[in-house]
DNA sequence: GCCGTTTTCGGCCCGACTGTTTTCAGTCG
C-alpha cells in the first residue's frame, strides 16, 4: 500500500488524457469509452479510493461506464498511486497532451503532429514556434492555422475557467433581457449547462429565432458586456464578454427550434445515449430534428421530439445521460419541484450575528419575495468570529420576534438558530434555550479536519438529540472555494430517516448537498428543506439555485418541506 | 472498452465549419 491517495480529480484526468492518445492514434470506440468513465467519476461524490476500501472493486464495477478493465485500472491506481498502461503511452508520447489539446482547434491528433514535426511538448514550445512561424510549414497546417493558435494560447491565457452559476446566470438573464425586445425576435433562450443548472458554467450559450437575424446578431456583438467579438456570421457570431467569459448566439429555424434546443442544452452525453435511442427506433435524430426514413417526425418543440421518441419529457436538469432516458421510456420521471414553489425560508441570518440587516428587514424582504415565512437563524456563542448568539441573547432575540410578529401582516418569522455542532457532537446551546425555539438547525462550522468516522459519528450524535429537526449544509463544501469535510453521507442520510432530521439543499455558493445524495435521500424518503443561507436581503435569489440543485436530484414538491405552509411546515418536522 | 427490451458479440451520435485541400481530415458543440 502506498500513502499517496488518489483522488477522483485526478483519475479523471487520467483517463481522459488516455483518451486523448488513443484519439490521436486514430484507435475506435475505446476513447469514448474512457471519456464517458472520466465523466461519471467526475460527477461521483465519493472518493474511488474510499469506496475501495469499503468493499473493494465490487463498488468501482457498479458505477456506470466503468467495466473489467477500467476498474483494475482504478484498482491499480488506488493502490499504488500509478498505472502502467499510462505511463506506457507517456513514455511513448512524452508530451503535455491536456494542455495542448486544452487550446481551441487543436485536438489531439494536432497535438502529436506538433511533436511529431517540431519536438513541441508544452504550451511555451508552441508559442514560441508559432512566434518563429514553423508551424506554417508544416505540411497541413498553413498561416491561418498558426495566426489561430496564438490566439487561441492568447485566449487560454485570458480565461479563467469554470464559474459558479450565481455569477454567470444573472449576467446572462441580463443580456437576454437587452436582446429578447429587439424586433423580430420571437424566442430567445439560454442553452447549455446553464439551462441545466450546473454548478459552474464554462461559457453562455443562447440560442434565437428572428424575422430579422442582422439585427439581432448587430446588437449581441455591440453590448456594452461585449470586450471582443470572435467571430461574426449570418446566423452565428461569438463574444469574449467583459467579465471573463465567452458567449454565442446561434439563430436557428423555428421550425427546427426544439430539436436544437435539445442538442445545444446537451448534456452530450444525454445527446448522445438520446440518439443511440433514436437509432434503435429506426429513426436518426440531430440539431435538426427527428427523421424516420427521409421524413421529418418532430422538430418543433422538445416535448415533440421527446414524445416522438415514445419518451416522457426531461427536464434539462436532469439531462446528464445516465438513467434519465431509461425512465423516461417507462414514464418514471417524477415531477421535479417547479420554480417559485417555496413558502419559506428555513436559514436566514441577520445582524444580530454575522449578516447585515435587522430581522425586520430580512422579513421584509422575504415578503417582498413571495415567501410568508422565515426562520431566524443566527449563529451560535461557539462561533465567536460570527457574534453567535449566547442562551441569553437567544431569548431577548426571541422577545424580539415575538413583538415582530404581531406587526406582521400575513407573514410569520420563526425562531431558531443555526447550533454549532461542537467536537463531540454535543450542541452550543443548553436544551433549555433550545426548547424556546421554532425550529432548531444544526450545522459544523469548526474542527473541519477530524477524521472521518469520528465526524459522522460527531453528526448522527446531534442529529439524535430529539430537538433537533433540521441539518445544514451536510458536506461542508464551498463550490470552487473548498471541498467538504470528509464524512460518510450515506450513513448521515440514514441517519436522517432514522431520526426524522431533514437535510437542507443551501442555495447558497455552497450548493450543499450534492446531487447525488439529494436523489438518494429522496429514494430513502428523507425530507429535505432548500434555503438560501442569506446574510443579506438581497440573497433571497439564493432559493432558485436551491430549486436548480434539488431538481438535479430529482426532488419533488413532495419532498421539500417548506414547499408548505408555515403551520404544515411545523406539523411536518414535529418529532 | 463498455454494454444489453433486437445482442454476452457486435455494435458504438450527428452535422457544421475551417483550413487545407482537389475530395477531406480534424475539431467542436
Amino acid at each position: 500500500m502506498t500513502s499517496t491517495k488518489i483522488t477522483n480529480q485526478k483519475i479523471a484526468k487520467l483517463f481522459d488524457e488516455i483518451a486523448l492518445y488513443l484519439r490521436a492514434e486514430n484507435v475506435q470506440f475505446k476513447p469514448q469509452a474512457y471519456e464517458i468513465a472520466a465523466e461519471n467519476i467526475i460527477s461521483l461524490e465519493e472518493e474511488l479510493s474510499d469506496s475501495y476500501k469499503k468493499c473493494g472493486k465490487k463498488c468501482i464495477d457498479e458505477i456506470p461506464g466503468i467495466g473489467k478493465s477500467m476498474v483494475e485500472k482504478i484498482e491499480e491506481l488506488v493502490q499504488t498511486g500509478r498505472l502502467k498502461y499510462y505511463d506506457d503511452l507517456k513514455k511513448k508520447y512524452p508530451f503535455d497532451m491536456l494542455a495542448l489539446t486544452s487550446i481551441q482547434d487543436i485536438g489531439p491528433k494536432t497535438a502529436l503532429t506538433l511533436f511529431k514535426k517540431l519536438k513541441i511538448k508544452t504550451i511555451d514550445d508552441l508559442l514560441s514556434a508559432a512566434e518563429k512561424g514553423s508551424i506554417a510549414k508544416i505540411p497541413s497546417m498553413g498561416v491561418k492555422t498558426q495566426r489561430n493558435v496564438l490566439r487561441g494560447i492568447q485566449f487560454l491565457k485570458a480565461s479563467s475557467g469554470r464559474r459558479i452559476i450565481h455569477q454567470v446566470l444573472p449576467l446572462a438573464q441580463n443580456i437576454v433581457k437587452k436582446l429578447q425586445n429587439i424586433s423580430g425576435v420571437t424566442h430567445i433562450d439560454i442553452a447549455g449547462s446553464l439551462r441545466r443548472k450546473k454548478e459552474t458554467i464554462g461559457d453562455i450559450d443562447l440560442l434565437a429565432t428572428t424575422t430579422n437575424p442582422k439585427q439581432l446578431i448587430k446588437t449581441f456583438t455591440s453590448l456594452p458586456e461585449v470586450e471582443q467579438v470572435l467571430e461574426v456570421g449570418p446566423k452565428k457570431a461569438m463574444v469574449r464578454y467583459t467579465f471573463g467569459m465567452q458567449g454565442d448566439i446561434l439563430i436557428l429555424k423555428p421550425s427546427e427550434y426544439g430539436a436544437a434546443l435539445i442538442h445545444f442544452t446537451g448534456s452530450k452525453e444525454h445527446n448522445i445515449l438520446l440518439r443511440e435511442f433514436a437509432i434503435k427506433k429506426k429513426m436518426k435524430l440531430s440539431e435538426h430534428g427527428l427523421v424516420h426514413g427521409k421524413k421529418i417526425i418532430a422538430a418543433k418543440t422538445e416535448k415533440q421530439v421527446y414524445t416522438a421518441l415514445g419518451l416522457q419529457e426531461i427536464p434539462p436538469e436532469i439531462r446528464v445521460g445516465a438513467d434519465e432516458i431509461k425512465l423516461a421510456q417507462k414514464h418514471k420521471i417524477p415531477e421535479l419541484i417547479p420554480y417559485d414553489s417555496l413558502k419559506g425560508d428555513l436559514q436566514v441570518q441577520t445582524d444580530w450575528s454575522d449578516g447585515d440587516s435587522s430581522i425586520e428587514e430580512m422579513a421584509l424582504a422575504a415578503k417582498n419575495y413571495r415567501l410568508s415565512y422565515i426562520a431566524i437563524t443566527d449563529h451560535t456563542q461557539s462561533l465567536t468570529i460570527t457574534n453567535g448568539l449566547n442562551e441569553k441573547r437567544l431569548l431577548e432575540q426571541g422577545k424580539e420576534i415575538d413583538k415582530l410578529n404581531k406587526k406582521l401582516k400575513n407573514f410569520r418569522v420563526l425562531k431558531s438558530t443555526e447550533c454549532d455542532i461542537k467536537k463531540d457532537g454535543s450542541l452550543d446551546l443548553s436544551d433549555r434555550a433550545l426548547k424556546t425555539l421554532d425550529v432548531v438547525s444544526v450545522s459544523v462550522h469548526s474542527n473541519r479536519k477530524m477524521e472521518k468516522n469520528a465526524m459522522t459519528e460527531r453528526i448522527i450524535k446531534a442529529m439524535k438529540h430529539p430537538f433537533v429537526h433540521i441539518f445544514f449544509h451536510p458536506s461542508g463544501r464551498i463550490v470552487n472555494i473548498r471541498d467538504g469535510y470528509e464524512i460518510e453521507m450515506d450513513k448521515i442520510i440514514k441517519a436522517a430517516k432514522e431520526y426524522h432530521v431533514a437535510l437542507e439543499v443551501n442555495g447558497s455558493e455552497r450548493l450543499d448537498l450534492h446531487e447525488k445524495y439529494i436523489r438518494q435521500a429522496v429514494e430513502l424518503g428523507v425530507k429535505l428543506v432548500i434555503n438560501s443561507d442569506c446574510h443579506t436581503q438581497t440573497h433571497f435569489t439564493n432559493l432558485d439555485f436551491g430549486i436548480g440543485q434539488a431538481r438535479r436530484g430529482w426532488a419533488t414538491k413532495a419532498d421539500v418541506l417548506n414547499t408548505k405552509t408555515v403551520d404544515a411546515f411545523l406539523k411536518a418536522i414535529k418529532k
